[in-house]
DNA sequence: ATTATCTATAGATCTATAGATAATGC
DNA sequence: ATTATCTATAGATCTATAGATAATGC
């Protein structure tokens, strides 16, 4: 596993590793929850430190600013998200319906994360520029993912063949369809169950994989 | 022209009609321009009054607290967007191609209006519940307009037939396509000009209409 | 004696308003 | 005399830190 330490970008003034990634995970649960619910510019640091169950002192030992905790929750989330995507890939190892199967496990994915998803679109313009990058870094690497995919059944010949520039547009336009399921849960929820999305998403993207050539 | 007051729900302090229309515009066209910039909470009031050329206290004539500047430009903006996508419609009266340049149409509109898109995004959770609601409803009545176009479509012969649901989300992705263009444009835009992407996508929505039976 | 944690608060904002002034219309 | 605008600021936060205290390890 990547298990880099993700932690370690952001300056501390604690000298235990240990600890160190101990409490930042715990900040940084706290801290999502409350992203979640409110936003995070009306979370204020002491709503943090008190979901954390510690004082707003101790917690700027563990970062420099509000904005470091943003960043490490984004990383956090961006980083379950690949875990999952990469475990959904697993189940996918060719076969007229390897396709389905892998957008069925990443839309489960998307499902589960749901509210994550949404808030790393909310704010990650509230990230100084530099983090910006690095959120959008993790979630193009994660469309990777997606890309190869596609690549290795379009050459196994379990996808029609098609160029390189429409296969990249078609894992993104499925990655999309996965936020879309977040962001517009409001209206889809109402009118569709997951199951039913799945179906309805996998049967248009299956034909805009196959179609125009009748295979 | 469905020229509704919409500002007429924002209460305010000033008697004259015209002089708060006026007035109004005036902050909101100021307004979005720092919204986009730097977000709506690190934009203060000062900043909006000082870039309209007007006084804080006269800002607060005109509206009775911050959230009603983001709800108005919310609504300028989405009732630009639909003025654009009705004018798109007109553009596609049936015939083999219809799809094709209501898309072209489409995504015109969202490339023109690529950052105010992005902007309520970001925002429209910034909004009070009352006003965010009204944003969604916005937001799914450009879409409706969408739906009807492919169910004319569909009717007309110029479209397989499919069942409602699959039409409807099918106008959804189509909707969603275009704001990807403009949440994505900081990768999109450094592989694919705004022509590629309108060719490729235009390319897989039609596989995904028409696909899986060789019309 | 080193490391981690806490309390208390300095310092910097920012929203929204009160009360004074200027412009307009009769 | 009514309507619109401005200046000046009250009042309420909120982030981040300084300095004091507690816990840990040798």
């Amino acid at each position: 596993m990547q298990r880099v330490n993700r932690t370690a970008t952001i300056p501390t003034q604690v000298k235990n590793p240990d600890l160190v990634e101990r409490r930042r995970r715990q900040i940084a649960d706290a801290a999502v929850r409350l992203f979640i619910e409110r936003g995070f510019h009306k979370t204020t640091t002491r709503q943090i430190a008190r979901a954390a169950g510690i004082s707003i002192g101790s917690l700027y030992e563990y970062f420099n600013c509000k904005e470091d905790i943003l960043y490490l929750v984004c990383d956090f989330i961006h980083s379950e998200m690949e875990q999952g995507v990469t475990q959904a890939m697993t189940k996918a190892t060719g076969g007229r319906d390897a396709l389905a199967k892998v957008i069925r496990e990443y839309f489960m994915v998307c499902h589960r994360m749901s509210d994550f998803i949404l808030m790393i679109y909310q704010e990650t313009q509230s990230l100084p520029g530099q983090w910006q990058k690095r959120v959008l870094e993790n979630e193009l690497r994660i469309t990777g993912l997606l890309v190869g995919v596609l690549a290795r059944l379009s050459q196994s010949g379990d996808l029609p063949h098609r160029d390189e520039r429409s296969i990249e547009l078609t894992a993104h336009n499925i990655v999309v369809m996965g936020h879309m399921w977040t962001f517009r849960r409001w209206f889809l929820g109402k009118h569709y169950s997951i199951e039913d999305y799945i179906k309805l998403q996998t049967a248009a993207v299956l034909r805009m994989c196959t179609g125009g050539q009748g295979k």
